[in-house]
DNA sequence: TGATTTTAATTCGATATCGAACTATAAGGA
DNA sequence: TCCTTATAGTTCGATATCGAATTAAAATCA
């Protein structure tokens, strides 16, 4: 981007550049057939301890449209990842849930992960990512704001 | 994510999700048909200066694969954006460049893109911005080395 | 020169993503 | 109660993206 550029749209392509870079250099060494979307999923109800959550608020956390949350989930059940069963409280809505597979999926992944996240540490100075988190996650919360 | 994860996870985790949020908000404005990957390919030609470029330096610039750009680039002449020709002297590449029509379609493109940039600027503080920059250009050239 | 290796582009099949349109259920209001 | 509106999920068609494999041309080298 040129100096010319709006300072804003010069930070979101960096931040376009950067993003396309890490997810395929992740997404490369992640076993077969999986991926970074369904490594997330995995991820989000482990991490957060959550037992159950319906696909909207799968994809509501993700910030992805339900389309997107739907054609993913349909994978990872297909693959064994996950199970969805019917809400019994909600006609229209439906429980997704991470199985035992999907945890052993979930170690898998991290362990290929270490790789490259090293790499990156390595030549990324502890200093920078110490400073860029703090500012990122302020962007983050403004854009989110914004977006409602 | 959680205190537990690396810091570079962490970082690159908030990225992605600003990523996320920026150009849905910005594919959202764009005309008809037109998307966030054919609006940089135009915008890549006219602010560098380049008459021409082949597709294989078009997809080194955006990091992208050539694949990929093949199938954008087919969809952009089809659309009268760009002019593809053979490369005179290499028979194996071919010449990129922006017709009429796609500067055209740059400058509609630019006006449209101008309220979801004044919308982030507008909460995000320039200072945020101007802090951000030069660390993300450090993140991008040292990963961009990495890559190698 | 002739064989090997590298590079440019494409084709193919897959996933992720979106917006628009649709169905079904829930919630709210007259 | 009945009608209207909102919400959950899906289906469809499109684009962007990748890796793997293919074809063609250039470059290297023995």
């Amino acid at each position: 981007m040129s100096d010319k550029d709006p300072l804003a749209f010069r930070v979101f392509n960096e931040i376009g550049i950067i993003n396309q870079l890490t997810s395929a250099s992740f997404a490369a060494v992640l076993p077969k057939g999986m991926t970074i979307a369904q490594f997330t999923v995995l991820n989000h109800f482990i991490r957060l301890g959550h037992d159950q959550q319906s696909p909207a608020q799968l994809a509501s956390a993700f910030q992805i449209t339900r389309p997107t949350m739907t054609s993913t989930l349909a994978r990872m059940e297909k693959a064994g990842l996950v199970a969805i069963r019917p809400d019994p409280e909600d006609g229209r809505a439906k429980l997704v849930s991470v199985t035992a597979a999907g945890e052993k999926m979930r170690e898998l992944c991290l362990q290929r992960l270490a790789g490259p996240l090293a790499d990156a540490d390595a030549v990324l100075s502890r200093e920078t990512l110490a400073q860029l988190l703090p500012l990122l996650q302020d962007v983050r919360a403004k854009l989110d704001r914004l977006r409602d």
